[in-house]
DNA sequence: TTGTCCATTGGAAACGTTACCGATATCAAA
DNA sequence: TTTGATATCGGTAACGTTTCCAATGGACAA
C-alpha cells in the first residue's frame, strides 16, 4: 500500500517540501490558507511523519528515557505513569528501559542516549553503582535524576536528585514501634549493599533502636535473597519463614517495603501468628495496596505522584537551562492504620 | 563532546563506511582482521550507532510496539514483562504504548506504525472497538495480535489472536462455587460492554446459573463504576461497598478479577464479613499477589507466561511469513485456595 | 520610478546509516 | 601467461526529514 512521504504531500499540493515541513511543524512563515490546504491533504492520505527522519535531522530528538532497575515493585510502576502522563505533555516520547541486575546503568544510559539521540535520562531505581567519571563520560545534553538513594561520592553538580531522606522516614518508623512499647523488632531488608536504599533504611532502624537504648540483636536483621526479585511477596514471604525458623522472639516486624510486608504477612499468617495482637507489622513506600489488605497496613507513604512530576519537571528545567541541578528531599508520611498495635502489658 | 559517527571510525582504522557497516551487522563479507580491528576501534571510541539513521535506512525498523488498555491491571504488566525478555533475545526493540479510554486503538495502531515503522503490533487489552474497515487500513506490514476477548465482527485472516475462552472458564469457576453449596452468587463485573472481557465473563456466569436452574439475580450483578480504572482495587472496594447497601443476601462473591476481589475482601471485612465463613470469594487472572493475601484466593490462572511468548512468537512467524494469522485459545487453571469453603448446611 | 522591507516560498544540503554495484587483489586452473 | 572465480573492499545513492539561504512578489515610502 501507498505511503505519502512529505515529498507526496508537496507535490499534491503543489508546493514545496519545506513549506509542508513549516505546515507541520507550526512555523510561523507561513500562509494560513496554504497551511490549511496542506493540513487538508494530509489528513486525506493518512500522511504521518516518519519519526527516524525526523530524529535524525533535529539536533535534539524529543525524548527521554527511563531507566528501571526492578521494575517489579509497584512503586516504580507508579512512577512511570506519572512520567509518561507528564512527558507527554510536554510532546515528549518516553523510552523505558530495564536495567538487569548484572548491567551497569550509567552504561546502558551511555548506549540509549546515543541510539536514540535522546534529551534526557531518569534513573528508577534504589542501588546505583554510579562512578564520577562513568558519569562525566556521558556526553550529551544529559539529567540524571535518581529516585531513591543519592549516591554520595558524586559531585552534586553533575546531576538531579530526587528522594525520600530513606535513612530518617526509616528511623522514624521504628520510632513509632517503639513507641508502641516493642523493642523485639525484627527487620526484613532488601538489597543492603553499599549505596541502597536497603541499607539506608537500615541505618535508620539501627539509628532509631540506638536512640532508646535498645540493642541491635543481629538475629533479627533478614537479608531477602539475592536469587529472586529483591522487592517482591515471594522474597518478603520465604525471608520471613526463615526469621521464624530461628526462634528468635520478636513482636514488631518491620519490612523495608510493603510488597515484602506483604509476604511477610502470609508467612506469619501460616505461623499461626496474628497481626498485629501478635505481631505488629509495618512496610514501607505506600502503595495502594497496603490499604486493600486485611488487616491494613502501616507504612511510610512516599508521595509518588509529587515525586515524579518534579522529577519529570526538573529534567525538562536542566534540559532547557533553565535551572541548574538540584537535589530535592521529600517527606514522608507516616500512615498508621491495622497492622500495628501496642505491644500487650 | 565529540560524537564519532560510522565515517570517524571508517576514517580511524582507514577503510570504508561500508566495511564498518558490515563489522558491526556480521555480515559475511569481511576479512576476520578487518572486523576485529574494527570492533577494537568502536569500543575505543565508545561508538554506537545511530538508530534513527539505521532505521530510516533499513527497509524493516526492527521493533514492534505493545499496545496497552488498562495498564493498571498487574495482569498486563507480568505480559510486558515477558514480551519484553521475547523481543530482545530477538534483537527487536519493544515500543509500549498506553491507549487512553476514549482513543481509537487502530488509530493509534496506525500513527504508531507509520512513525516509527514498526513490523508489527500486540495489543492487550480486554476491550477492542476494532472495525475491519480500520483494520485493512492499516497498511504497513502488520500484525495484529489480541489479548483478551476476541473481536466477532471481524475476518480471522486479518489478526492473530491469544485468548481464554473467558465465557466458558468463567463458568467454571461459577460452577465450582455451586458445586461447594452456593446458590446466591454475587459477581462483580468490570465494562460489561460489547466484546469486552467483563461482558464474556458475565455472559459464563449466567451461564452457570442456569445450567444448574439458578435465577439470575439482576440485583447481585455489580458493575464497577466508569470513572475509575475499572481494573482497580479501589473500583472493587467500592462497588462491593454498593452491593452491600443493597441488603441482598449473597453467600459468595465472583470478582472477575483478582484486583477487583482484592478490594471486594477489604469491603466485606470492615462490614465484618468473614471469607470464606460468611462469603467465599473468588478472583479471576491467578496474579501472584492471590496467592498472599490471607486468606489466600481462589481464582483462574491465565497462563500469563505461555500467553505472552506465544503472542510474540506468532506475531514474529507472521511477520517472517513463516505462517498465517492464527487464533489460540488457552485453557485457565482454577486454583482453589483459601478464600471458597462450602456452604455451612 | 526605484528601492526597501516583509511575507511567503522553493531548493538543496545535510543528518548517519545501509545496500547495491563495481573495483581490486589473490589464487587456482587452463 | 591468461582466465575466471572468490574474497574483500570502497564509493555512492538512497531513506524522509529539517533548516538554511536565496528568491519572488507585493506593499509602501522616498
Amino acid at each position: 500500500m501507498f505511503e505519502p512521504t512529505i515529498k507526496d504531500i508537496a507535490k499534491i499540493c503543489g508546493v514545496g517540501v519545506s513549506t509542508v515541513s513549516r505546515a507541520i511543524n507550526d512555523h510561523p512563515d507561513i500562509n494560513s490558507e496554504t497551511k490549511e490546504k496542506i493540513m487538508n491533504a494530509i489528513r486525506e492520505y493518512g500522511y504521518v511523519p516518519n519519526d527516524s527522519a525526523r530524529n535524525l535531522k533535529r539536533v535534539d530528538a524529543k525524548a527521554i528515557a527511563v531507566l528501571v532497575k526492578g521494575i517489579a515493585n509497584p512503586f516504580f510502576t507508579s512512577m512511570i505513569t506519572v512520567i509518561e502522563q507528564e512527558c507527554k505533555k510536554r510532546h515528549y516520547a518516553m523510552e523505558l528501559s530495564h536495567i538487569e541486575a548484572d548491567e551497569n546503568e550509567v552504561d546502558v544510559a551511555q548506549k540509549v542516549v546515543k541510539e536514540k539521540r535522546l534529551r534526557g535520562i531518569i534513573f528508577l531505581g534504589g542501588l546505583f553503582s554510579h562512578s564520577e567519571e562513568k558519569i562525566k563520560k556521558l556526553s550529551v545534553p544529559f539529567v540524571f535524576s535518581t529516585v531513591g538513594s543519592i549516591p554520595e561520592n558524586i559531585s552534586k553538580k553533575l546531576y538531579s536528585s530526587i528522594s525520600v531522606d530513606d535513612r530518617r522516614e526509616s528511623a522514624r518508623m521504628v520510632n513509632y514501634l517503639i513507641g508502641l512499647g516493642h523493642t523485639k523488632i525484627a527487620i526484613l531488608v532488601a538489597e543492603a549493599q553499599e549505596e541502597s536504599v536497603g541499607k539506608l533504611r537500615l541505618e535508620g532502624y539501627c539509628d532509631a533502636l540506638k536512640v532508646h537504648g535498645i540493642e541491635v540483636n543481629p538475629k533479627l536483621i533478614c537479608q531477602t535473597k539475592d536469587e529472586l526479585s529483591h522487592f517482591s511477596m515471594e522474597n518478603g514471604y520465604l525471608t520471613t519463614k526463615n526469621l521464624l525458623e530461628r526462634k528468635e522472639k520478636f513482636t514488631a516486624l518491620y519490612a523495608v517495603s510493603d510488597v515484602l510486608a506483604i509476604g511477610a504477612r502470609r508467612a506469619l499468617y501460616e505461623a499461626g501468628l496474628r497481626v498485629p495482637e501478635d505481631v505488629s507489622l509495618a512496610g514501607y513506600d505506600g502503595l495502594d495496596m497496603a490499604d486493600y489488605t486485611v488487616p491494613s497496613l502501616t507504612t511510610m507513604r512516599q508521595p509518588v505522584e509529587e515525586m515524579a512530576k518534579d522529577t519529570t519537571r526538573l529534567l525538562f528545567d536542566v534540559i532547557a537551562k533553565r535551572t541548574k541541578h538540584q537535589h530535592i528531599t521529600y517527606e514522608a508520611e507516616l500512615l498508621i492504620r491495622e497492622s500495628t498495635a501496642k505491644i500487650p502489658e
